[in-house]
DNA sequence: CGCAACATTGAGGGCCCTCAAGAGGTGTGG
DNA sequence: CCACACCTCTTGAGGGCCCTCAATGTTGCG
């Protein structure tokens, strides 16, 4: 008999997203305009700057399943995500990725890793077809000398990255996974109103895809849910949570 | 009679070090160069640069166990550590502040903040005098048009922060205590020598503050040693660790 | 209808924290 | 000089938090 080891692993997405949380197929940017604004956040930029930006821009796609780059790769450009979602974290190819962070274009993807002229530190697994736009380390660095205001943008978008995760080492340290989850859920309601005390939230994400930002199991996050709700703090149904009480989520997060 | 409540909070230094770890009282350098080279690495800075940078730096000096800044601060200026010890973390005034990270001079103690106009996101407490030289966020940025090549430094710098802080939360979430323990003394013995199988650490600071900074207690610190004395991976002798065999650290680490 | 993926719920256990006591080292005041 | 206070580290006992494993329910798809 012919035994032919023919496990193929084909590329495909890691993971079927009910219906609720499943992103629309966003309609791919042909436009001119690539989303700089957005990505390095206002004021806007003056034209000049866009177009120095676009000359140096390179597209890509990649297929939902595939990885857009692999941690340990040479990092020789600034990635954005133009569109698509992405998860990032680190695991063996082939083997299943634990997600420590999950996006949605339009995102920076590795903003750092070029001016360091060395690896990327985490996966980036698409999830769904995605777009990606790429700047090339010396090309960029040599733009920031004929466009200093530049800098200042990227700079900021760095100094976001260091606010961030200073802040999730922090929790990851010092708060146990109930307060984690509570000042989760309390960052979310201040995104969508900062001064209301009850919102409603749509998750945009598996649950499990949140525990493992959050630093826990599924089964976890779904007792502490369950917990909260127990406490008339949240109300759940499916992928949409209803905060009914804003300030004790606040003071369930240790703040 | 008269009651006057006279327990007033004399600043001194929050803890005591043993012997061995003590800092030895570093001379103030008055002389003229200020440390950017070794904030910002190689390669070396022209004249110009560095001319620029002493222009706009301020320094200023903080009594050991004072602050030099708080979390929650306006964060006007990039700080920079020019002589002493500062740890960084998170704790109301007064109580005593749980170490995050503990810095020796010359370092950067908040090179992102000040390009949000935002404010510091951690305690800066200062462990012996200190020395800080700090640059105004706006003429920083005027300089930036006048030399951009010093921005690529900086991206360099916060770069280098993005990817300690991603290494962080990775160990965070994905390693247990043992697998912490062992990395960080496994990067350790790489920094001194990339090739032995063994190697001599010095501890530089408390085994608690270390224990903060993996995000354990120090009885637990206390026991993985230990365990890892008993293994005869390392030989433990007060603050100097013997590492005996670096493969099993790397192993150990889950890497 | 069967299958696959995700979420939920329960039972059990291991990791690590908390609390407490004691040893060793360092600085202070008598 | 020496007793004492203070800080740190170590070691042990106990317990709680959260993970692991397993079974079941739900939803979407072929």
């Amino acid at each position: 008999m012919n035994t032919v080891i023919a496990s193929v692993v084909v590329a495909r997405p890691p993971c079927r997203l009910p219906q609720a949380v499943r992103p629309l197929a966003a309609p791919i940017r042909n436009d001119a305009g690539l989303p700089w604004n957005t990505l390095l956040g206002p004021p806007a930029l003056s034209a000049q700057e866009c177009a120095g930006l676009d000359r140096l821009a390179s597209l890509r796609t990649v297929a939902a399943g595939d990885r857009v780059f692999a941690h340990g790769d040479a990092a020789p450009a600034l990635v954005a995500l133009l569109s698509g979602d992405v998860a990032m974290g680190r695991g063996a190819p082939g083997a299943a990725m634990r997600t420590e962070r999950l996006l949605h274009a339009p995102a920076w993807l590795d903003v750092g890793s070029a001016w360091l002229a060395g690896a990327h530190s985490l996966d980036a697994l698409a999830l769904t077809p995605v777009q990606v736009v790429e700047l090339a380390g010396g090309p960029m660095q040599a733009l920031l000398e004929a466009q200093p205001r530049l800098a200042a943008r990227l700079l900021a978008a760095l100094a976001g990255e260091v606010r961030r995760l200073t802040a999730q080492v922090h929790a990851l340290t010092r708060q146990d996974a109930p307060a984690r989850l509570a000042g989760w859920l309390h960052e979310r309601c201040v995104a969508t109103d900062a001064r209301a005390d009850r919102c409603v939230l749509r998750l945009a994400e598996r649950k499990s895809d949140i525990a493992s930002q959050l630093g826990m199991t599924p089964e976890t996050l779904s007792r502490l849910m369950r917990a909260l709700s127990d406490q008339r703090v949240i109300e759940v149904d499916g992928y949409t949570v209803a905060v009914l009480d804003v300030p004790a989520l606040r003071r369930l997060a240790g703040g």
